[in-house]
DNA sequence: GTGAAAGCGCTAACAC
DNA sequence: GTGTTAGCGCTTTCAC
């Protein structure tokens, strides 16, 4: 098991490292007897290059992490996919990391991502501030940032129209059930909460509708969240119609603690989502939701990190916006 | 942008390479003073460690390579973490891999765990053979496989009781339904695929029901390929009473498919999956299947590779089988 | 078309 | 308690 290197091959083909190398690498001609016979010689020996010492030496290491809050919500392996299957086609290897929510964990990894050399970072995260994202970008780690924009980093970023998205199904759940509709929002600090959010707040004051602090509530962006929040909503001295929810996962929990209590959906109380996730529609009653793209999203992210690891695009922060459109089933 | 080594810190501390390098590992003491000179000068430069260099010197990477069929699959993202909370308690980084089920990715991945000298794998393939993974085995990557298990080769392997699950469900199916119960299985070449097909057989051997191949279609373990199976079992001279599904996803599609032709389940065809995922308690009707615990197993395959990437364990294969046990719903 | 040799940034003998 | 130095395995100038 001890390792075989270039020059061992070299000796035993009777050439020069140099030369194995290029066989390798193709980059200068060698003449087609000798390529064949040291290509003959590497698989006889077992021959293994060693990306680590290339790495060192070539100061890249062609491969991208996708760092992600939760990878058992459903929109994140998908999202992760969809990058993949650009940065693949590129030559670049993915590296899928997964904070659990954890500020510690964001850092862990954007660290990590610098330590080892990374060529780019696919960044979605809840906590780590604008600064820090920039500075990781300035210890020369491409970065794309899922969620809001940079202005004077050269940081790309791709998002949805959440704000919109929001605003849309919030308006559409007060056109419908009145004036006593709540939110049961994600983590806090969550760029994409504070856009989702924002949209809530947008449609109450178009309709004229005060905001109610006892109608908001926020969980984390999980089913036991959506529990939790429901819970809270329907145990206050005056439930809402109708609730929001700040992604697909928490109206699911939502939707679990309303049969829970044997209320019907929409009856009793309407419930409308965000994401559309493939369990949206298989939940009944069937999910009225946003319909949010990841793969469109992923696929973004991957050709903009893409482009800049490449070094095809060097300059200032690009901003790609996905729409995010309102889907009516059953549930609102 | 330039990057600042250890020599840079050493040169303007002054002091040797090696006393920085002990700073920060520890391998031997420092004087307190020194300690906290070159650790402030340190951060004054912005120095980031180059763990590449590192590794190269060192010989281990301390980062494992997860290797999945289809991330998109909600079994594996929970597999996935059980399998990093372990690693990450050893001080262990992962990457996650996804083949999309494809022959070619399964090799290439394994073949950049080998050159990026990865420490470990756990590996959950369809196509490649033992002796393949033996000789990743061999190239020094310690080797976990989340299947069959290995007799010949230094790799663990961990396993739910795929047989006897599917042997279980096909004989509830057969004593409730009666003889006319059919497979819809998954990628044939994956040996969890062969486990719960046996099961499946040695169910219909027991009730001394004949096999009968237009009762068997094997598809992808997607949702589409559970529509496209239950189509053509539906559409076949004489259609099944009851149908078990190689996992949840197909059983899904299965239900999709009964649904639009306006089948009731479980009164004109009763379904049953495997794995347990979080969907099917969300489904209507709510899934009879077998409860797999991809944490479970993830934990026990991180167990595993990290006895090994410590050296802590170096013996033949272990293996670990978790429990997988019929729960029954409203499908079937 | 081929080779010699320097060096990527780090660690760890082996000195003292 | 600290320093000198030799590589880890590769790529790439520079030379022929």
């Amino acid at each position: 098991m001890q390792r075989i290197t270039i020059e061992d091959v070299a000796a035993r083909a009777g050439v020069s490292p140099t030369t194995v190398s290029h066989v390798f690498s193709g980059h200068r001609p060698v003449r087609d007897e000798t390529k064949a016979h040291v290509e003959r010689v590497a698989v006889e020996m077992g021959y293994r290059p060693n990306a680590v010492a290339k790495s060192l030496r070539v100061q890249r290491t062609n491969t991208a992490m996708i760092i992600l809050p939760d990878i058992t919500n459903p929109f994140y392996p998908v999202f992760a996919r969809g990058v993949q299957d650009v940065l693949r086609g590129g030559e670049y290897h993915t590296l899928l990391c997964n904070t659990d929510s954890r500020e510690e964990e964001e850092r862990a990894f954007l660290d990590e991502a610098i330590s080892r050399r990374l060529d780019g970072v696919v960044f979605m995260g809840y906590w780590v501030t604008q600064p820090e994202l920039a500075a990781v970008a300035a210890a020369g780690v491409a970065v794309v940032n899922l969620g809001e924009r940079f202005d004077d980093a050269p940081i790309d970023s791709v998002r949805s129209t959440d704000e919109d998205g929001a605003r849309d199904a919030t308006s559409y759940l007060l056109n419908r059930y009145g004036p006593s509709v709540a939110l049961i929002d994600g983590t806090k600090t969550a760029p994409v909460a504070r856009a989702r959010t924002s949209g809530f707040h947008q449609a109450l004051s178009a309709a004229g509708v005060a905001l109610r602090p006892d109608h908001e509530v926020s969980e984390d962006f999980t089913r036991a969240g959506g529990m939790r929040g429901m819970a809270t909503l329907l145990d206050s001295a005056s439930p809402p119609r109708a609730v929001f929810c700040a992604n697909d996962q928490i109206a699911i929990g939502a939707l679990d603690e309303a049969r829970k209590r044997g209320l019907a959906v929409p009856d009793d109380i309407a419930i409308a989502g965000f994401d559309d996730i493939e369990a949206a529609s298989m939940v009944q009653p069937q999910l009225t939701t946003v319909h949010n793209s990841p793969d469109a999203l992923g696929a973004a992210c991957g050709e903009m990190l893409l482009s800049r690891m490449t070094r095809q695009y060097e300059g200032p922060g690009r901003e790609v916006v996905v729409p995010a459109e309102l889907v009516i089933r059953a549930s609102a």
